[in-house]
DNA sequence: ATCTGCATGTTAGCACCTCTAACATATGTT
DNA sequence: AACATATGTTAGAGGTGCTAACATGCAGAT
């Protein structure tokens, strides 16, 4: 708690800010070199302490990454509902901004992106991760009912949702794996967005 | 190149099948362990050799997970091409197949679709990967121009051919990530790909 | 048939990584 | 002041990717 706990020089033998740092550090490594490139010993090199000092801190590599994602579904969340008191309420509009901001992070944060997806599902442990999904999730949802009149979600509700999900979804991974680059697709966000959302939160394409 | 190369325990020096038996001993680990966890020491202890004999095949382990991914690129464009020529031309029906099978192969062998898709798009070296799915892409966009009665691809139909593998790319990965068991989405798979088949390959959901 | 070259295996070892144990130092409570 | 606790350190075990140097066997030339 010296001069300056954010400079690696430190004089004092404890550090002060150890966990934060560590934290930031990690999700710098994770955006440059990719998650699987991710090394605790770096992070510490980063941060100017020992291989052995983030273990006071964090259970395992494990846990810090988790705490990246965590974060970084809080903060696409957040971004979310910011974007939606710009709205209009039940308009297309708003479907249109929460696939704009989720496109917007992947792009802004793959390594943070990836992370939050790719962490391994495996079952509890993680829970919170899935229940921070779960949560953004019914805001789709419920997005989807208000632009139909309904203030209640019903199923078809929940099944457009996952349409939109699924195409969000995988045009932000096409996006940030580069697929789309040699394929020459032209295409304008924007446009392809709403054009999405009059699709599916439109006339259905099958009695179901 | 003695009575069994497929077991382990071998009587001569050499040992006659190694590079085959090493892919296929990665290939069954990232399967089983996933990309991120495989290790080339497994893979040779799966394979019965010092952990310095793949180098003699392989530029790094870099190189071997690339095989893995091309093998699985390959794979997945056949299945599709033999689907394809069990369904009628110019129909929805081609376009729900490819679909399908592409679904299909990423539950089947999601940690080889992971890593088809994962795998680094660092520029060159992996140019061949990158066409493998470029073709891929052309036939889907084939496919949906013929939908609409055409011969030649016109740049909507690339429009479209990349809505629809959008969706179907972020299916798979939520599908392989457990995102949709949480978030009790009650969805037949048949029913949702002619339903996106139809809202996309239909009519415009705006002008452009 | 033998010699010799090359492909393909081995062991040894470096550099790096995750994580733990044992020890050191600062902090705050009594 | 004494002590318990939190948080840092060094040392090291065990795993990994990969290379260098050496060993073995196959195959073609003589």
């Amino acid at each position: 708690m010296n001069t300056s706990p954010q400079n690696a020089a430190r004089e004092s033998y404890h550090h002060g800010d150890l966990r934060a740092q560590l934290l930031e550090a990690t999700r710098q490594l994770v955006e440059e070199k990719g998650p699987d490139q991710f090394s605790v010993s770096e992070a510490c090199r980063r941060a100017g302490v020992s291989t052995a000092a983030p273990y006071k801190h964090f259970k395992d590599k494990e846990e810090m990454l988790h705490h990246i994602a965590h974060a970084g579904m809080e903060r696409q969340r957040q971004q979310m509902l910011d974007e939606l008191a710009l709205c209009e309420a039940g308009t297309l509009d708003r479907i249109v901004a929460m696939g704009r901001v989720y496109i917007r992070f992947a792009l802004a944060e793959p390594g943070v992106f990836r992370l939050m997806f790719g962490l391994s599902e495996d079952h509890a442990d993680h829970c919170d991760l899935v229940q921070l999904g779960d949560d953004t999730f019914c805001v789709v949802q419920s997005e989807v009912a208000k632009c139909h009149g309904r203030s209640e979600v019903i199923e078809s509700d929940v099944n457009e949702a996952f349409l939109l999900w699924s195409f969000v979804h995988g045009l932000s991974f096409l996006l940030i794996d580069g697929k789309l680059k040699e394929a020459k697709v032209p295409f304008d966000m924007e446009i392809t967005l709403l054009d999405i959302a009059r699709r599916v939160v439109g006339p259905s394409g099958s009695e179901n």
